[in-house]
DNA sequence: ATGGTCGGTCTCCGA
């Protein structure tokens, strides 16, 4: 079971790039991030037709998250709780249902800057409001996966230049500890475990060359449940998706499972 | 050196 994300930075000028790396990779399961779409602009049937299930959760212009499903999905659940004021399409959760069934919850984390502001403000309540969730499930005892663009630095290792991060919504402490607070309740970073080492990235600015000069930072990741955790089998990031045509500023994240 | 680039509701905003 391979399951992956991908933030594509809009559907509509991804479309092509995405359909190329879901043709190589072939990922069962992807959570794709910023698809800046209503549900009905999105391109379900194209999907459809390569194969999958199709789930959105969108809004105009911004945000906006979806799974894409070679198995049959259950219990799609929109919108992270806890506020029922927030109209961010930043949640999206689905049971896939093979021969062992995980659910996989697809996040958009708001970005929180600039720093201090409201912004910032709503990223760490966000936070706040995903670790409830987060124990709820773990006390359910079921196979979870909780992935996506989380908008934050974990650790220096995870950024080329981490003394220009310092003062950013990504890497400030409250951020990196409201990250560090889930991972102590017991997932599993799947990509950090697989690739311990400095210079794994899943992010590069359009601005300044960023690419060119490998100035990146690593923001995606895949946090498994302790019942996942067991059957990791491999984990990777998608880096040459960054130097095709049209690429998007992230790059696809994934785990492979054991059946 | 205080720049630079994407996408979308497109001459502004969010990232």
């Amino acid at each position: 079971m391979k399951i992956a994300s991908f933030n594509i930075n809009g559907i509509k000028a991804r479309l092509e790039a995405l359909t190329a790396w879901l043709t190589e990779a072939a990922p069962d399961v992807v959570v794709l991030q910023e698809i800046k779409s209503v549900d009905e602009n999105f391109p379900r049937e194209h999907f459809e037709a390569m194969g999958y299930r199709v789930e959105t959760h969108g809004q105009k212009a911004f945000n906006g998250v979806a799974i894409l499903s070679k198995l049959p999905l259950a219990d799609i659940r929109r919108g992270l709780p806890g506020d029922d004021s927030d109209e961010q399409a930043r949640w999206i959760e689905a049971v896939v249902d093979g021969p062992r069934p995980i659910r996989v919850c697809g996040l958009y984390l708001p970005n929180g800057n600039p720093v201090p502001g409201p912004k910032y403000d709503y990223k760490l309540a966000w936070m706040a409001r995903m670790e409830v969730r987060v124990r709820e499930l773990l006390a359910t005892e079921e196979a979870f996966v909780c992935l996506g663009d989380y908008n934050v630095i974990p650790q220096a290792i995870d950024a080329a230049k981490p003394e220009n991060w310092t003062t950013d919504a990504l890497y400030l402490p409250q951020s990196r500890d409201a990250l560090r607070r889930m991972e102590n309740l017991g997932l599993t970073e799947a990509v950090r475990t697989r690739l311990p080492g400095p210079g794994v990235y899943t992010f590069w600015d359009f601005q300044a060359g960023a690419w060119e000069r490998n100035n990146g930072i690593r923001i995606d990741h895949v946090m498994l449940s302790p019942q996942t955790a067991d059957r990791l089998e491999d984990a990777g990031i998608d880096k040459a998706t960054r130097g095709g045509d049209k690429p998007s500023d992230h790059v696809p994240v994934w785990v492979r499972l054991a059946a």
